[in-house]
DNA sequence: CGCGGAATTGATGTGCATCAACTCGGGTGG
DNA sequence: CCACCCGAGTTGATGCACATCAATTCCGCG
């Protein structure tokens, strides 16, 4: 992480340790007053936003172990999206008033904030570009390989894990609707590229997966060069 | 800003100005090792990144008066997008090196650069929300009027501008075809909507605007729920 | 065991990309 | 100052990827 281990212990200092949080339980909602920041220790988390008015959201991301949320809420002192547990979860909380304090005083500690509202700032710009120009495919095979990078930084397996998101919400974060969703988890099975259970999956040819990701001529597609 | 007058006049005294800069300019290149935040005073600037090898483009943002860019490249040192200048600028450099510094010492300054980052978040999760679940017309709308809305901050006019973006960097930044663009620009027109000489644009009925860029039911849509 | 929401699968429709001319304006050089 | 050119923009025709609609099927759970 690039911090000293004092500055580490001075941040754990502050660092509460929430009770462990079921599936469904709200971590914060929009609107909510602004109090900390919310590091996942296990379990998953998705932050989501209303959409329209008719009761339809969209799913802005997933958070896994080892990953921080809460950041959006900085800027106008409140939560602008919700943030809902999706499997049994162990959330840390970090009162930001104190963790300002704290920062003020430790600079390395500063840096790596920065860095990582900038790292966020950076995933959000990817996630652009999936969705302004990736087709469906790209959009899946991107998040699978998302998955599985992240999880292995945690030291989960990368080819071997549970979805705890359901097919609507994968739908939702990418831009697809339910059923495409489904057809190409089914598609990738039938090439042999995945192995699908229900929620489980076990990336068979990530060499695939990477090449769909990048850009995915399946038939002889056309690009969406805009 | 919330920043005291001796506040801003010690920011001020690490600012640099640049010399003008000219259509086509570079800002800073993907790549090109982190040194400074920058600020438009006059001008646009957009930001972008290569998508494919095909030598697309995908348009990150454009950056009007008033706004900053550069933030993206805080964690890796180096910058993720590039910018290029679409009419001529004049723009502030802020040695990043020098900032930081200055805001350990002013809290004031601190608690303005996590709102601006977190800004930045919250914005670029609005985007994500128009790139997934909203259709063309909604798209265009909202983004007029968010040029709208940034431009009268500045003090300029929200309803009488100059797009200094071409019809097909437009599309880029809001994942659509140019075509599809020039269309909607055709019928905004034919609708009363706005008027459109050019790259100049008049945005004559600002509520129909508002009310397609939040759910468009143009004929009857179909309602893209996800 | 039986209900209900999630997931799959198939049939159909459509919004927008793509392909293809054509026009327009602005710059260049003769 | 006009003829030419070339890239940007517009407009029309066509096709496709994916949404939508419509049944089932498949669990998970009371």
């Amino acid at each position: 992480m690039g911090l000293k281990m004092e500055d580490v212990e001075r941040l754990e200092s502050i660092v509460k340790r929430s009770r462990p949080l079921h599936r469904g339980d709200q971590l914060f909602r929009r609107g909510d007053r602004f109090e900390a920041l919310y590091v996942v220790k296990t379990g998953t988390v998705k932050t989501y936003a209303p959409s329209g008015e008719h009761g339809s959201e969209q799913v802005l991301g997933f958070h896994l172990p080892g990953e921080l949320l809460g950041l959006d809420a900085i800027d106008r002192d409140c939560h602008v999206c919700s943030a809902k547990v999706l499997e049994t979860a162990a959330i840390c909380e970090i009162p930001f008033q104190r963790f300002e304090e704290l920062a003020a005083r430790v600079p390395s500690l500063q840096r790596q904030m920065y860095r990582l509202l900038s790292k966020e700032i950076v995933q959000d710009s990817e996630m652009l570009l999936l969705l302004g120009k990736k087709s469906a495919e790209e959009r899946l095979a991107t998040f699978l390989l998302s998955l599985s990078q992240r999880l292995s930084r945690r030291g989960l397996s990368p080819t071997d894990f549970y979805l705890s998101m359901s097919r609507h919400e994968i739908g939702s974060y990418l831009g697809l609707a339910v059923e495409t969703v489904s057809r190409l988890f089914t598609r990738f099975h039938e090439e042999g590229i995945l192995g699908v259970d229900r929620k489980h999956v076990r990336l068979i040819d990530l060499a695939a997966l990477e090449t769909l990701s990048d850009n995915a001529p399946s038939t002889h597609r056309h690009q969406r060069s805009n």
